[in-house]
DNA sequence: TTATGTGCAAAACATTTGCAGGAGT
DNA sequence: ACTCCTGCAAATGTTTTGCACATAA
């Protein structure tokens, strides 16, 4: 089990976790691109892919495939679940419980060795409430 | 509020709607172009998406954003939950019961207006725990 | 007949990868 | 030194779109 495996600290790598830092958003891996590259800019789309898809992979960011086209990313570890407004396609976090106990029923209804669950819920966050109210799209 | 409105129903459509209902996986758009090819080899891949989307927005079939870069689809429209297999990246039903009360929870804990949620359960599938066993992946 | 739908091909996105040169340990 | 990492650019994969022709109502 390799939590922290060889991976250098790259000025790259810590630039990319920073700025994911500073976002309660869950930025898509080009929106970490143009953060990144505001302080770098040389780096390249690719180095940014290939450095969130690793830190993924070593625990050290949350990488979030909710709906819509692109994987997003996400600094907080911590299990949590998501909302995306269906509007705008935003992407936040809700703090709900953890339901811990339907992995159990996911066991019995499946012959799947379960390893966790997400949920995510969709409706109107209240910018855009506000927005279909004015013009009346109701 | 339009429901079934002006939408044709041409071959096309009717064979793209047969051959999701005869399959209990959530097939991609890719895979329902294979599908419907066999009986219609001159469709067009742009048909089965443009179809695809269109029925989903009028809410005769689903369209699943699970984990994995491609959109899934699915004849069942009655709500349900899903499990993806973490190894071979199929995705299934699973029949545990519908969480209606953490909607509410999440209508308390969050300033959006909740349309609904989805449960996606990740787990490694009977056919890939007998292969990781036979080459000792463990 | 006529608005809608289709096939085809190109465009637009999103992501991955090969490679030569660069940097951390 | 010797890996591992990066930038760049090209390749790959997925979805959308424009347009001329076909077709359901």
């Amino acid at each position: 089990m390799d939590q922290l495996p060889n991976m250098r600290l790259t000025t790259q790598r810590q630039v990319i976790l920073e700025e994911l830092g500073k976002v309660k958003t869950h930025p898509t891996a080009n929106e970490v691109y143009d953060m990144v590259r505001r302080r770098l800019p040389r780096i390249g789309l690719g180095t940014v892919y290939r450095n969130l898809e690793l830190m993924a992979d070593n625990g050290i960011i949350l990488k979030v495939e909710v709906g819509g086209t692109q994987k997003r990313f996400d600094a907080t570890v911590k299990p949590h679940y998501h909302i995306r407004c269906s509007a705008c396609g935003k992407v936040n976090d809700i703090d709900i419980a953890i339901q811990e106990q339907i992995n159990q029923a996911a066991e019995n209804a499946s012959n799947y060795k379960i390893l966790g669950h997400h949920i995510e819920f969709s409706g109107i966050c209240r910018e855009c409430l506000e927005k279909s109210e004015e013009t009346s799209i109701n």
